[in-house]
DNA sequence: AGTAAGGCGGGCA
DNA sequence: GTGCCCGCCTTAC
């Protein structure tokens, strides 16, 4: 595919992409994987962006905790559903079930859409 | 190089 | 609301 733009050395141009939106999700906020896939520029590529998150190289520095499914639910993660959760509740955003609450006012949209 | 699997989405029953 | 199925793009073997 030819959405990427930008070339990394290690990650691939996909994956730079994503990485490089996730980072921008403001603490307290949380964004779906949809509206990242947006957000580079490839609506279709939702799945493969859980796939460049799942192969995080920074899990740490990049909050790929913030990123949920577009109906709520807290979705997976590389270190289990529970330590998300964990990670989320953390930041103050609350969490029932597999569940966000206020999940529509938390929701973070990026900017620019390519 | 071919195939399977994955942190998903949307549509429909 | 739930469940199933199909489509989507990337990465790993």
């Amino acid at each position: 595919m030819n959405c990427p733009k930008i070339k990394s050395k290690n990650l691939s141009d996909f994956s730079s992409k994503v990485l490089a939106a996730v980072k921008k999700i403001p603490k307290g906020k949380v964004t779906t994987y949809k509206f990242l896939a947006q957000g580079i520029g490839c609506p279709a590529a939702v799945r493969a962006v859980g796939s460049a998150l799942n192969k995080n190289p920074a899990l740490i520095k990049i909050p790929c905790h913030r990123v949920v499914k577009s109906n709520g639910l807290i979705g997976n993660y590389r270190l289990g559903k529970r330590k998300k959760i964990f990670l989320l509740r953390r930041e103050g955003i609350k969490i029932v079930g597999d569940r966000i609450e206020n999940f529509r006012k938390i929701l973070y949209r990026f900017k620019n859409k390519y």
